[in-house]
DNA sequence: AGAATGGTGGACCGGGCGGTCAATAACTTT
DNA sequence: AAAGTTATTGACCGCCCGGTCCACCATTCT
């Protein structure tokens, strides 16, 4: 009944996505929008909304892939769940002080830059958090069960301690410190977590 | 032999430097930074130079009053040593949490915002850190000289590792959590510190 | 007093900003 | 094939951006 879209709506919204990205909100402007998905002013404007719409679309967009990979990658048996863990924040060690990834965390960017003045960042990035903890305090719940962790450990605590540390590693590898140095963050964290007593060494 | 300068050179950083703060980098313009100085165009120019330069002198000056305020606040004989660095990053816990304190860090702020395009932000932001880095270490080691750590604590890992704790408080903090979260992070990491043996219960 | 020096304020500039709109194209329905 | 509907394009809008420039002013030196 009507002309169709000539444009695939995910791919368009990857390219916005990267362009808020690799330059930030407020140093983005229209015309790089444009340039990225190779749309005119008028389609973006009607398919997606203004400036502010269209971020806060990718934001959340964001926000909920990362939470559900992140949940995919710690999902597993009882028995590695704090290797899985640990490798993960490994990961995230590597991925912050890599040179090439020099972008950072959308996540992370867009709170620093919208949280103090929109309301919904503030709110989604928040919810993201939570969740990442969840996942963890899920996997140190796993890891006690399976007595990778001491009994008498608190896997909520423990939880929302390694998501602060994970969320200062993309902070300071912004800043271009070094991969050793991110992975010895993580690597020490865990050596003192409280291991279980028959293997207290 | 010429005209005096009728401001005060601080207070005008200052009030630029709260601009940047408040609002970023590239949001801020210069029509907000001649209100906030009250100075008109041409005396900001012939004083500091174009925007970038005035960001770049304020961030300066930022990273070096927190690190220098950091060491002093840190401190003192060794008895209280651990205690210092603890009461010190539950005030950070407490600061990042504070919803009138929504401006979050201009270090963090800046260095998420520029430091991947501006590598004289980026080098400023890692050498503060390492600064920081360097005093956590320091106090840690007075501790274990006065037994509060044990003796095979070893405290540039452990200080690496609370650096890293401490700027992901700053980062979740801006998303709105609340001060409990937090403060429970700090205590969580201060309690799983290696105790000297004498005193392990 | 007058010249020299440098600070001050604001008019001014070209360009880029976010956003609108009307003409046109592509499709479906009747 | 005609009518109806929506996507697309890019010209266009007013405004504000960062930055320049210059007329004017306060001070000091001679």
């Amino acid at each position: 009944m009507a002309r169709p879209r000539t444009f695939d709506e995910a791919q368009v919204l990857r390219a916005v996505r990267d362009q808020f990205w690799n330059k930030g909100y407020a140093a983005t402007s229209m015309d790089d929008l444009m340039q990225a998905t190779g749309l005119g002013k008028g389609s973006l404007y009607g398919a997606f909304g203004d400036k502010h719409q269209l971020f806060l679309k990718v934001f959340d967009a964001y926000c909920v892939n990362s939470l559900e990979s992140v949940k995919k990658t710690l999902e597993g048996p009882d028995a590695g769940a704090l290797e899985r863990l640990r490798q993960y924040m490994l990961g995230v060690a590597t991925a912050s002080a890599a040179p090439t990834n020099r972008r950072g965390c959308l996540l992370a960017r867009g709170t620093s830059e919208l949280a103090a003045q929109d309301a919904h960042v503030a709110d989604r990035a928040l919810e993201t958090f939570r969740g990442l903890e969840a996942a963890f305090v899920r996997c140190l719940e796993q890891a006690r069960a399976h007595g990778d962790l001491a009994a008498h450990a608190d896997p909520p605590k423990l939880g929302a301690m390694l998501l602060g540390l994970m969320r200062g590693l993309e902070a300071v590898g912004k800043a271009g410190m070094d991969e050793a140095c991110l992975r010895g963050m993580v690597e020490t964290a865990f050596e003192h977590l409280p291991v279980p007593a028959k293997r207290r060494r």
